[in-house]
DNA sequence: GCAAATAGTTGATAAAATCAACTATTGTAA
DNA sequence: TTACAATAGTTGATTTTATCAACTATTTGC
């Protein structure tokens, strides 16, 4: 039986598939369905963004790209981004004149609640058919794996590979 | 307390973080493991398209893409930049003279181990701490979220946002 | 035998990630 | 207090990735 287009090949039940793989399929999905359902908005991507700097209502660059593990380099144009559909704007920090505090303008906070909303659909989306139980589970196993990959990483990214 | 550098926000812990952030932190770290694993290698990305390749001897670009979920155009790119670095072929599909059947050449034979073993590996790191039936459990609702997650795309996206 | 669908290709464009080099400021420690 | 390292942010350049429409060649279904 040859694999052509008929057969359909779901990595989900293949055996040993990588876990990027799985992670990646679902995130895609995850976001075009976000975007689909945002795409009335003034707003294209980065709702997740400027999501978080609603709900920290303050915040500097370089904890947003902490936090989302996003080079600074591409925060900085995010935000860019985000200041220019005039969502967000950057704060002087009166402790540290390097830095900015970031938070949304009154228009970003007018979206804010859409994007949550669509964010809490999604997941209820998502987990259809998940007991309280198995949901609290799947997040409890996903944040063990991040702890994991963690140390991996640490431990192996001590050169860089240029 | 201000949300500076110092305060480490985790979207694992806070509630009702978007499912799609959190699956791209796992990614992205898996990712970047896998890069660092393995580049010592001529390869340098698309590791598990060769590994699904050489895994499935014989297959389609077309199948390859949709197995992958990723764009047509996409796939042709990328089998473009295997072949260059010769560590796959198109070959005849003696059934349908448009399409092709991609297999690894023996370059890339030879490297498929080494790839499966990195992921295998990864895995097993990713699940470090996980007891067996939490393993298949997330697998398993890894899988389920798929399917609520084809349906909900499948839904919405009827009309395209250009 | 004709029309529609499919496999693959190409060109163009946009989005995203990454890196090094840079300014300005802060922290530390001699 | 000076001097040096680290940090927040910016910029320019480059690469990767995704996406779209238009195209050829072939196959499928009627």
């Amino acid at each position: 039986m040859l694999p052509t287009q008929k057969n359909k090949i779901n990595p989900f039940e293949s055996k040993e598939s990588p876990l990027s793989l799985l992670f990646n399929m679902l995130y895609k999905k995850y976001d075009h369905a976000a975007e689909q359902e945002l795409c009335d908005t003034d707003l294209d991507r980065y709702f997740y963004v400027l999501g978080l700097i609603c709900k920290h209502q303050e915040i500097t660059q370089q904890c947003l790209a902490n936090c989302l593990q996003i080079d600074k380099a591409t925060m900085v144009r995010i935000i860019d981004y985000l200041t220019e559909k005039d969502l967000v704007k950057r704060n002087p920090h009166n402790e540290d004149r390097r830095a900015y505090l970031i938070s949304a303008t009154s228009k970003g906070i007018k979206l804010a609640p859409k994007i949550e909303t669509t964010f809490s659909q999604l997941n209820r989306l998502a987990f259809n058919g998940f007991s309280a139980e198995e949901k609290k589970i799947f997040i409890e196993l996903m944040n063990r794996m991040d702890n994991n990959l963690s140390d991996v990483t640490s431990n192996i990214s001590v050169q860089k590979n240029k």
